[in-house]
DNA sequence: TAGTCTGTTCAGTACGTACTAAACATTTAG
DNA sequence: CTAAATGTTTAGTACGTACTGAACAGACTA
């Protein structure tokens, strides 16, 4: 099957974390504050799904957050969430395709690792905008259907057409200035 | 039951339409471009599925958006949409809570009708907030569960934590900007 | 070559959502 | 008082989603 773009680094994972040996399990989200961990994972799933999201993907994603080492393989993250493989591996293709994870490999190891994505959220504003720019042009559409009426029937639409055309100009500067902010944090550190 | 607040405006809406009378139905969707407009309907419901509202509170306010007259009673919006006069009860309570419809009344009329909310989409940016709160709060619990950890581990949540921070401090003042164009246009017209 | 390990795919199914139709409550008209 | 009109509530159910577990494919090791 051919992969996204692997990201491949040279230390062995497993040799660096003893937790994760033999094996990575539920032991990582006991280790201290175990009902806390687990508390948090299931609110991030909750989250997720008020977004639309399933909630596995959000508790997958709650459990990378978390985690140490800060990358998972498919098998720990089923033994964490005590999901399924077959699960896991439907939520990580659809963290990878929305930007929030992707998958990392290191050598000498054969197993997949799955981290959050640098800049992960930024890329959710871009589905964000994606969104923005359908509901425009549905209005749009709308408008067109209503061309010659009065703007007492359209005013509706007209609205629905401004406010995204706004955020469709603003959204993408916010961005900017995100990245300038990060770009300033760096260098101060 | 208790009702929210109701807007009563005076004149009779059924006098105002030979279209709406006897009954408002499907004719309506059907007075010119009949499949654009059902188009319309449908694609405005797949875009509510998109943003985790059923599909059928979106046909709905698709509905609305076109109708004329801009407003439509339980029964009006059940033929329209060939639905159930449960079904749109739900429907509409639902777009209610959100804010991004209203109920109205005429005098003389006892039929409640449901219109467009004025500035409806811009309290779709206060429950925006909400999630934006939401997840930085969240953020804010990881960070707690990883209190001691070094950066290595922190900064998935850290970044997380940032970007909601900037979005809840940048989204009300493009609020306030987007409002200010509102207030320009009005003075222009 | 056979066995093991890993992640993917797929058939099957549990579960929740969202719809209908009927019953109901309230109000108004005859 | 009864009938009609209107919208709400509720029980029932169709349907889609999202999960499991088994089968599978590929790669690696002994």
């Amino acid at each position: 099957m051919a992969r996204g773009k692997l990201t491949t680094v040279s230390q062995d994972p497993v040799s660096q974390d003893p937790v994760s040996q033999d094996p990575m399990s539920q032991e990582q989200l006991s280790q201290d504050q175990p009902f806390e961990r687990t508390h948090f994972v299931e609110e991030v799933g909750l989250m997720f799904e008020t977004v639309g999201l399933p909630r596995m993907s959000g508790r997958l994603f709650g459990a990378l957050l978390i985690s140490n080492p800060p990358y998972q393989s498919n098998r720990d993250l089923a033994e964490m969430l005590q999901a399924s493989k077959g699960s896991i591996s439907t939520m990580t293709r659809l963290l990878m395709q929305i930007g929030l994870i992707e998958r990392v490999s290191f050598s000498g190891d054969r197993r997949d690792y799955f981290q959050i994505k640098p800049q992960a959220w930024a890329h959710m504003t871009k589905q964000r905008m994606t969104q923005i720019t359908a509901f425009r042009h549905l209005a749009e559409q709308g408008l067109k259907l209503l061309a010659d009426e009065p703007p007492k029937l359209t005013s509706r639409l007209q609205e629905m057409y401004d406010i995204h055309a706004f955020l469709e100009r603003e959204l993408p500067l916010l961005d900017q200035r995100w990245a300038q902010e990060q770009a300033q944090e760096l260098h101060h550190s």
